[in-house]
Parts: C-alpha cells; structure tokens; sequence
DNA sequence: TCAATCACG
DNA sequence: ACGTACGTGATTGAG
C-alpha cells in the first residue's frame, strides 16, 4: 500500500503569509525580500515531512487567476487583488519544493482543489493508494472516502478526518460538504448560498434530509420563514452547489509516478535557507547534512576556509585585558550549575585570546576592564562555583537585545545570525552522544568563541543607541544588569531541601498511587496505564460509556474539568483525579526535586531573565515557582524546604499587586479609596456591582467579584469569565457591564490602551518596558483579539513585575551593605522568600516591609505581608 | 518531538 | 459565526 500527499498549496502559502503579513513590520531578510510566506510555508512542509513521512507527495497550486467555472468568475473577480509581497513569495515556496524534492503542480483553467480532485479519485480507483489532503479549506471535505482522509488545519493544529469520524463532528457525509456549501455559502470563496441560512440551520436541514435536491423535494414539509428563504434563493443554492463542488477528472498531464518523492538536495536546501537567512531551519539542516556528509569532503571543506588562529594563553604572564574588551564564557552544557567550564575568550581589537579554565582560577584577573558579554549571570554564577568573584560589568548583550524585544535564546548564535553574525549554533560546535557531551578540541572552542566574543564587541554600542532611542537606558542599568548579580546569587546560595522528607513522601505516596491504581483497574474491569490520555478515554467513553465532553485531535479530553463534571456518574472518577495529583505529585515534586538536590544538599535553580514576554523572571531545572500550596498534599512538598541552620523561612508578599496598579493607572476613585482603607477588595467589588452593601455580599458574590477582577486584569471575554466563573454566559455578560458601568475609568482605561497598542504596534509599563504586540494588525480576528488581550495584560502584569524586580535589587544591595548574613534565595513573581538568621529576623522583616512597599509611589499605598517558618509551608 | 495535563502567580 | 481569559515549566505517553 502506498500513500500519496496531497496538500493544497496555495492554501499553504496564503495561510503563512496573513499569519504574520499585518504585523507591524513584515518579515524580510537583510536584501529587503519579503520572506513571512517562505518561513511559514517552510516549516509547514518540514512538518508534514516529518509527520508523514510521504513517498508519494504533491503541492497543488492556482495559476494565476483562473476559476473553475468560467462563466461565474464575476463573483471571485470580487476579490481583493494578491499583494504583490505574497506574489513574489510564491515561486520562492516552489523552489524550495524542488530542494525537498517534492513535486508541486499547477494547471491552466483549473484550481488547485481540481489537481487535489483528480489525484482523490486516483486514490478511490487504485487498490495501492491511500491519500491525505492537506488544507484548511473545509471545502476539501468533500472529497473524503475510504481511501483519501483529509488534515484539515486550524491556527494552531489540525483535526485528522476519515470516513469514519466525519459524521460524528458534522453529523453529514462527506460527500454533502458541497450540500452544505450550497446551503450555507461561503463568503472567503464568493459562493452566495442561501441568504439567512449558516452552518446550524444547514447542518440541521441535511442531517434530516441528506441532500440539496431532497430538501427541494420536500420543501412543503419545511415551514415558515426558513422555507420562504429556501424558496427565494433556490436558484442561488444550485448555483453555490456547482460552484462548490471540485473538479475529480481534470486532465492532469502528470501521472502518480511523477509525483514520487526524490531525494532532497542538502546543497541547494542550505543555500536556499542561507539566502532566506532562515537560520533555525538552517541550523536543523545543518545537523542533518553533517550526518550525512562524508569525512573527506569535510576535510576539503576546512582546507578551503582558512581558519582564525587564536591565541591560547598558556601562562597567567600572557593575559593583558584591554580596557573596553568583550568576554565570552564557554561551558560544556546548558546548566551553568553542572556543566563544566572551558574557558574564557576576551576580544579587543588590540588583544584578543583564550583563557582555558585552569588559568582563570589561577589568580586575580583585570576583569574591571572587561566591558560587555552575553549572558552575564552564566558567566557570574559559573565562575562563583570556581570560586571566582566577577565584579560588575556594564553591559550583557543578552538582557539589551531581550528588551529591545529581538528573538534570543540561550545560544549566543541565534541573537548573532539574527544580526548577520554566522555563528555556528551551539550544538553543532558541541555535539552530543546518547545525551552526553563530547570533549571538543580547544582550538575548535578558541574559535567559536573569538566570533562570539567579537560579535559582542562589535554590536554592543548599536544596542546602546537603540536602549537609548526607546528611553530604556534606566530599566536597563539600574534594574535588568544589577538584577542579573542578585538573581546570580540567589541561584548560586540556592534553597536547603530536606532529602529525608521527600524519601518519607515517596513511601506514602507510592503505597497511595498502588492501592488506588488497583481501585481504577478494577472498576475499569481491565488493567490500562491510567497515565495516557488516549487510553483513559477509551476506557471511561467507550468501554464505560460516560458522556463524553471535549474532543482533543487525538481523542477524548480528560482533563480535570471534564473529569469534575462526571464525578457523580461513575465512581471511577474520583479515583482517577485522585490518582493525577498523586502522581503528578510524586513525580514532578517528590521525584523531580530531589532528582535536583545537588552534593551541596541544596537546589540551584536558573532565573531566566530574558525570556517572558512581560518582564517576569521565570524558573527552570527545577521550576521553584511552581512548588504547590493550593492543597494539603501539596502543602507536604513545601514542608521539605527548609532554611540553613540557625535560620527560618519569611516570606514577603505583595497584597494584590496587579490589582492596585489597575487601580492607580485607570485611576478609579472607589477602588483607590478601598485600598487606602485596606477594604477586602473582592467584597469592595462585589458590593460596588451588585449595589448591596459591605456586610451583605455573601460568599458566591465575592466570588463573582474576584473572578471579574481577575477578568479585567487578564483582558476580559465573556466566555472566559463564565468558563472560569462556572455561570452562564449571559450573566458573564451582565456582570462585565455593570462592572464597567460601575468604574468607568476601567473602560476607558481599557479602550485607551487599546486604541494606543493598535497606533503603536507595542505596549509599556510603568518602567518603560516595551513589549511589542504584533497580533494587534493580525488580519484574523482571533489572533487580532488575543493582541488586545496581551496589550491589557501586559502593562499591569509587566509593572508588577517592574516593581519586585526594583525592590529586589534594592533589597539585595542593602542586604550587603549592612552586613545581613539572611539571603534572599527565592523569587514567585509578588513574593519574596528569605533565609533568614533569626537574629536578624526583626530587622530584616523591617528591611523587606520597607523596601517592598515603599519601591514606587502610586495612588494607592502596596500592602506586603510578611510570615515567616520553620519550613517554607510554615512561612504562609 | 509534540500534545495533553497540571503545578504556580 | 468563530473560539475564547494573562504569564510560565515539567512530566508523561505516543508517534
């Protein structure tokens, strides 16, 4: 049996260009090509390449203007004219087809859809084949059957239809998509259809009566205003029906051997990526052409590219750092905690050279003269577990290039081929053996890290200008580079975890998950891994017949919520949420954590500075921001987390932060005024929109109220607030009107944010920190409405995150400069955590309640509450 | 490697 | 008619 890809091309390539096409600046490489279409289109393909892996595969396309049925072209004739910046793009999509190998195809006079037709029906008359058509145009339904299924794509990913699921979604057969069609119209393809008539009532017509011509034919049983419109454009639906229906016997003057896929030509792939500059593609070709390539022709390779001759030092005497150098910290690794150093590479242009690490630990260096690198709390952190003391240095290439919002990552090389900087990316310099390391020649390193060192160097004045220009230059040296120092010592002095506790909790818990594992498989009647979603579902909807909810693209959802919902049906339920947090407990926290304790009996997370898109910090390896406190289980974990000895927990803890920057930057008199007089604020809020008074709001009010609250800081929909709220969407509506009738100034703060992020592409803090929303110029609605969403978000989100970040080099400076031996060691986004010597533990208390609050001054006063503990659960 | 799930603010 | 709240990270199963 063979299978035949079928992807509708033009579709493809329309799709990758509006994605991105009405973002404020479309993508375009450095010759000023627009490339948005080509890079979508890429990864598009790569993507079915690599989930199908076709041996039979073709890229149907349009020819110019052409319309199936001639005599109707008037109504396509309406659409708006192709830019010319995805026109240009097209042939580029085609070439990059003939690297792959892959057959694209395009005939005169007919659509794309006609060729996807014809080679349908080849499928449908020839035993060997079984076809995938690959589009988002619904329209392709139609030619569903027991041969050919169809992916239809959606924004984000895709639902696979057969013969044999397709009813079950549009309750109809394949075959009558075109009924439908005809019914309903279809506005994007100019098929007019039956006014008054949309996918509902289309979809309820047909299941009752299958056809176009049978409901004709009974059209006297159909009564009232949906018969008087049937009627009227009876003449409309037969011409949307043969509009709608495609083409399966066009001449095609290409046979199913002619699409067989051929090899793909690494060569002309990578010159094809370089001259896109799609370097992440490049990057993954890259890796795959050096598997392939013989020794030799990488021998020739290297013989033809003469390589830079770096200066090794070899003895302490020989290193000189020039005053304004650059510096580059190699390791072997990605966690800057384990991963072993190499060594230091220092540019200038007066001197530049190697120091491997035996050498640095080797005595003081002039690390003062040293003016930039790229990722400072890497080399920082590292050099600290060297027993190396780096003092400050200005400038990381890699915080100024994360707020001037270009698209980094860990690896250096991204940033620099962003820039036009060829850079081998990391991973191709150190490669990897069944997940390990190799040891590289430390010539090779040397080399690498000359052009990193030297990238440094030369863009770091560029960047300035451009911190400058956005009036960054502030948030930039006085909070993001001294922050990157505290966040270093805060990873580098890590948290003490009890080892001992979470072996007693994997005791409880592994007996826990047994027995209850046992329960489920017996009310199951049958022993499954309760663990994978796709067999929990057949269970509970297939086997045990429970009414199914959601449907995910690869079966039943069962998520928490569903499962909450059938928790009176079948006591098997229960069981099994019990046995998700059991086991997501044991391992993500128990197992995961302690997996994480290092020799030192303490975890030494990485704040990632440079990475969320509103200026919060986030954690990894392990996640410490994340830890559980909503449960009583949960609140077990925390008990492990203990302070160093002499010392206790405390914690500090922004009341309500987001909230009250609300407050202060739509300044809204009643909410200002109840955080002066520290009102329970959900109840203030309950009390304000529901007009009762204070002491009458009752629990569910509150509720209510917290669950708006919480709607307007995320950007409010109805839906969501009645999905999160658990009430019905009228009454989401309700609330959300009354709540913006009650504070005006939200609305119009809303709207004002709104309008300013669609003027200027971006929105800012309080600090200004910029983040840009291309979203909000999406031509698709959706994507449009999330940039609205994102541009509300952002602003609050952002300054709070602002504020904790000044507070926390505030706190971290004066901690020093007093001679506090209490460390701060953890950061969740609006609370502080410390270990503190309980001698200190008044003072510091003091230290942390006035530094918190007294960070910025806003028209409402921050609230920090402070509790501390012997444990981490106690410090709550 | 991705999707689903669930932990946090 | 559409598909839906903001921001994160780790683990698991399955392809």
């Amino acid at each position: 049996m063979e299978k035949i890809i079928l992807v509708d091309g033009t579709n493809l390539v329309f799709r990758s260009y509006y994605a991105t096409a009405y973002s404020g600046n479309l993508m375009k490489n450095s010759k000023g090509m627009p490339t948005n279409a080509i890079f979508g289109f890429s990864n598009m393909i790569n993507k079915i390449i690599l989930e199908e892996k076709p041996t039979y595969m073709v890229v149907a396309f349009d020819i110019g203007k052409t319309f199936r049925h001639e005599e109707y072209k008037d109504y396509k004739a309406g659409r708006s004219e192709t830019p010319d910046e995805l026109l240009i793009q097209l042939d580029k999509c085609k070439e990059l087809l003939e690297c792959l190998g892959i057959k694209h195809y395009a005939l005169q006079n007919y659509e794309a859809d006609d060729i996807i037709g014809t080679f349908a029906r080849m499928c449908d008359n020839d035993d060997n084949f079984k076809g995938t058509i690959i589009s988002s145009d619904k329209d392709l339904l139609q030619l569903i059957s027991k041969d050919v299924d169809m992916k239809l794509l959606k924004s984000k990913d895709y639902i696979r239809y057969n013969i044999d699921n397709f009813k079950d979604d549009w309750q109809i057969n394949p075959e009558n998509i075109i009924d439908l069609k005809a019914l309903m119209g279809d506005s994007s393809d100019n098929i007019p259809g039956v006014s008054g008539i949309g996918e509902k009532t289309a979809i309820k017509l047909l299941s009752e009566y299958q056809t176009l011509d049978n409901i004709y034919e009974h059209i006297d049983e159909i009564k009232g205003k949906l018969k008087e419109k049937l009627v009227n454009d009876k003449a409309n639906a037969y011409l949307s029906y043969k509009l709608a229906t495609i083409d399966k016997s066009i001449p095609l003057t290409i046979t199913m051997e002619d699409v067989k896929v051929k090899r793909k030509d690494h060569d002309k792939l990578n010159k094809f990526y370089e001259e896109m500059e799609f370097y992440s593609l490049l990057k993954k070709e890259q890796r795959s052409v050096e598997e392939e390539i013989e020794t030799d022709k990488m021998l020739e390779e290297t013989k033809t590219k003469p390589k830079i001759d770096v200066k090794i030092v070899q003895d302490k005497q020989e290193i000189k750092i020039e005053k304004g150098s650059s510096a580059y910290l190699e390791i072997l690794g990605t966690n800057y905690h384990t991963a072993e150093v190499i060594g230091m590479m220092i540019y200038h242009p007066d001197n530049s050279f190697f120091i491997p690490k035996d050498l640095l630990k080797d005595g003081v260096l002039e690390f003062n003269n040293i003016e930039a690198t790229y990722d400072l709390k890497k080399m920082y952190v590292a050099l600290k577990w060297l027993g190396i003391e780096v003092p400050a240095i200005p400038f990381d290439t890699m915080v100024a290039a994360y707020l001037l919002d270009y698209n980094i990552k860990d690896d250096i090389a991204y940033f620099a081929n962003n820039l036009g900087y060829l850079i081998p990316f990391y991973e191709n310099t150190f490669p990897k053996k069944k997940g390990v390391y190799e040891n590289v020649a430390i010539e090779e390193v040397a080399r690498n890290c000359y052009l990193k060192a030297q990238f440094i160097y030369c863009t770091k004045n560029n960047l300035l200008d451009k911190l400058k220009q956005v009036d960054m230059m502030e948030l930039f040296e006085e909070i993001e580079m001294p922050l990157t120092y505290v966040l270093g010592d805060m990873e580098f002095d890590g948290v003490n975890v009890d080892s001992k506790a979470l072996d007693n909790m994997r005791l409880e818990l592994d007996e826990k998950i047994d027995l209850i594992e046992k329960d489920i498989h017996n009310l199951a009647g049958r022993n499954f891994n309760i663990s994978s979603p796709k067999q929990l579902g057949e269970i509970l909807f297939d086997i045990l017949g429970l009414p199914h909810g959601k449907k995910t693209k690869n079966g039943y959802s069962t998520n928490a919520e569903v499962l909450e919902k059938l928790k009176d049906k079948h006591p098997i339920i229960s069981c099994i949420l019990e046995y998700r947090m059991l086991t997501k407990l044991k391992s993500t926290y128990v197992d995961g954590l302690q997996q994480s304790i290092m020799p030192d009996g303490k975890i030494h997370t990485i704040f990632t500075n440079t990475l969320t898109r509103t200026g919060r910090l986030s954690s990894i390896e392990p996640n410490l921001q994340n830890i559980p406190v909503r449960n009583d289980y949960g609140k077990m974990i925390r008990e492990a987390f203990i302070p160093s000895e002499g010392s206790i927990m405390v914690s500090g803890d922004y009341s309500q932060v987001e909230l009250r920057i609300l407050a202060h930057m739509a300044n809204v008199p009643s909410l200002i005024e109840a955080f002066k007089n520290d009102e329970d604020i959900h109840t203030k809020t309950a009390s304000d929109i529901f007009k009762i008074p204070l002491d009458q709001v009752t629990s569910k009010e509150r509720r209510i109220a917290k669950a708006v609250n919480f709607g307007i800081i995320y950007g409010i929909s109805s839906y969501g607030l009645a999905e999160n709220a658990k009430i019905s969407n009228s009454e989401a509506k309700v609330f959300i009107e009354n709540y913006l009738n009650t504070y005006p100034g939200i609305k119009e703060y809303m709207d004002k944010t709104i309008a300013k992020a669609h003027e200027l592409g971006y929105v800012k803090t309080m600090m200004n920190r910029r983040r840009i929303i291309p979203e909000l110029s999406n031509k698709n609605y959706m994507i449009r409405q999330s940039g609205e969403r994102m541009a509300l978000n952002t602003p609050i989100q952002g300054t709070s995150a602002d504020l904790i970040k000044k507070a926390m080099v505030n706190i971290h400076r004066r901690l020093k400069k007093e001679n506090f031996k209490s460390k701060m060691i953890l950061q969740i986004h609006d609370e502080l955590i410390f270990d503190t010597k309980i001698e200190e533990l008044e003072n510091l208390t003091k230290l942390i309640k006035d530094e918190m609050e007294n960070v910025i001054s806003l028209k409402v006063p921050l609230r920090v509450e402070i509790s501390s503990g012997k444990t981490w659960c106690q410090a709550k």
